[in-house]
Formats: structure tokens, sequence, C-alpha cells
DNA sequence: ATGGGCACCTGGCTGC
DNA sequence: TGCAGCCAGGTGCCCA
């Protein structure tokens, strides 16, 4: 579900009400996620102060006192944080009891999410090492896509969402950022301009801004650490438009699929 | 190294 | 109404 529009989102959501607060039980009720959490996951956790909520890439990062939670929310995960009296609903997997009475609370009814403790800097965590730049970062610019572009014969599309050349850009902002950019998504990166590729830059982080300010895009299930959906889906161009006029030409949106993803695009305005 | 395909899992919708 | 089939915001792993 969550790309890093609705990961940060839920960061900052989170961030606010959890930081600084101590971790008075945990109680795990399907250990059973995308990696098994350990049987002592709750004990390494109990007691521990929350220092800070920060974010990489689609990973959530909450610094305890010793080491570090790192939660990812898969397709269907969200993370609460609710009133502890709260009643448990089918997918409420795991609770983190704050001393302040309210439970972050862990759902995901498909369970690809994950949650790992780490006693290392969680940058150097095997699933995080080798993650590309941060899509906002002034690292990630036209001469960074434009080297990383040479030669290589996958579509564009595909390229943008591999998490070891950038981060944070999943199926709907692929689609997105391509329209923006006037790309048409099979085409092979190695084939894409250096003018083209500047124009992608642009408009990756142009989406996921307008994206961030609209608190995510909601399309079935996501919700922020209130409970709220996000309100970016009114503003797609293309992403599960088929059939509909394009909100620049009026050509119908077209649909295809690329690497198992349905992916969305205007057959006049993207070349 | 690169690219393609599969796997993990639940639930909602479509069409027979 | 029931049920099979397909689809869904991600990503690690295996194979050619």
């Amino acid at each position: 579900m969550p790309e890093l529009p609705e990961v940060e989102t839920t960061r900052r959501g989170i961030a606010q009400t959890v930081t600084g607060r101590r971790i008075a039980a945990v109680i795990v009720r399907e250990p059973r996620l995308r990696w098994p959490l350990p049987s002592d996951f709750a004990a390494q956790l109990n007691g521990q102060r929350i220092r800070e909520v920060r974010r990489r890439a689609k990973y959530l990062l909450i610094d305890l006192d010793r080491g570090s939670l790192i939660v990812h929310l898969g397709m269907s995960g969200s993370l609460r944080v609710l009133p502890s009296s709260t009643p448990i609903l089918k997918h409420d997997h795991v609770d983190l009891e704050l001393e302040s009475n309210q439970s972050l609370r862990f759902n995901d009814p498909r369970r690809f999410g994950s949650m790992h403790y780490t006693l290392e800097d969680p940058a150097q965590h095997m699933l995080l090492r080798k993650l590309a730049p941060e899509p906002l970062s002034d690292e990630f610019d036209a001469d960074y896509l434009v080297g990383k572009a040479r030669g290589r014969k996958v579509s564009i599309k595909q390229f943008i969402m591999n998490g070891n050349l950038v981060v944070g850009v999943g199926n709907i902002y692929a689609s997105e950022a391509l329209f923006r950019a006037g790309i048409k998504p099979t085409r092979a990166a190695g084939r894409i301009k250096p003018d083209e590729l500047k124009r992608l830059v642009k408009g990756i982080k142009t989406v996921l801004n307008a994206a961030l300010r609209a608190g995510g895009t909601t399309l079935r299930d996501y919700v922020n650490a209130d409970g709220a959906p996000g309100y970016f889906r009114q503003k797609l161009f293309v992403y599960e438009r088929d059939g509909q006029p394009c909100r620049n030409c009026k050509s119908p949106i077209k649909q295809l699929r690329s690497g198992q993803r349905s992916t969305y695009y205007c057959p006049s305005c993207q070349k």
C-alpha cells in the first residue's frame, strides 16, 4: 500500500504523540508477519523510551533508548495511535502500549509488513544498507539518474520502482511521475534522453511533495495515525483512471501491465 | 550485473 | 447464493 507520502504522513502523525513516551507493554497477537517476530520481541522493547521516529525509504525507524524498531507497512499495513481501551479488530497484530494509556497499534490484513528490532544503526541493517538515495534529497538529481540509466534495458517504470536506484516510488507515483514527465512507461531506461530524465526527476519530486501535502493517497485501506484517509486520489492524473479522459488532453487513459503491475498512461501526452 | 518471474497473504469484486 | 478467478500502495529471492 503505502509509498513514501503515506509512510511519511504516518511518521509525522505518530511522532507527535509517541516521542518521549515509554513503552509499558508489548502485545503480539500474530507474530507471522513477512518475517516472523522472534519470541523475545516483546521483552526487548518493554520499558524502553521512544526517542525519535524517523523514515528511510518506506521504512519507519523508531529509535529507542537502546536500538531501534524498523517497521514496514507492506501493502496493507497501518500504524495508528489509539486509546489503549480501543477494541481489537481483525488483523491488529501488534500493540505497543505506552504509559500514556495510548497504544501504537499495527494492523495489516495481508501481513506483507514487518517489524525488526535491531541494536545496530538501522541504516546498516540488511534490509536498508543497499537502499538508493531519497527522492526528495539533493543527491537525487538529473546527473545521478542519467548515470544510473545508461545502458539499462528495463522499462523506465520498473527502473524508478527499483529501490536500489531510487526509493519511495511505488506503483501509484511511478505512473504519475511518468505522466508529468511526458514519458511512456514502457520505454527502455537507457534510451531516455537526459532532458527527459531531468523532467522525470522533477516529476517524481513534484508528485511526492503534492501527495504529501494531501496526506497521501487512499485507494482502499490506507489510513494515517489518526485513522483518516489521504486525499491525493482526487488529484491523480492517470492511476486507476483507464478509460477516463486525460485531464490534460481528453484522450482516454490506457492501462497495461509492466513487471506484473498495472500501469496507467496517456497515449497522447506520453511519448 | 541484469532482467524476469514467483512467492508471501487476505479480502473485495466480477462473472458464471 | 456460491464459488472460481482475478486484482490490490511491496519486495526478497531464485533462475537464466
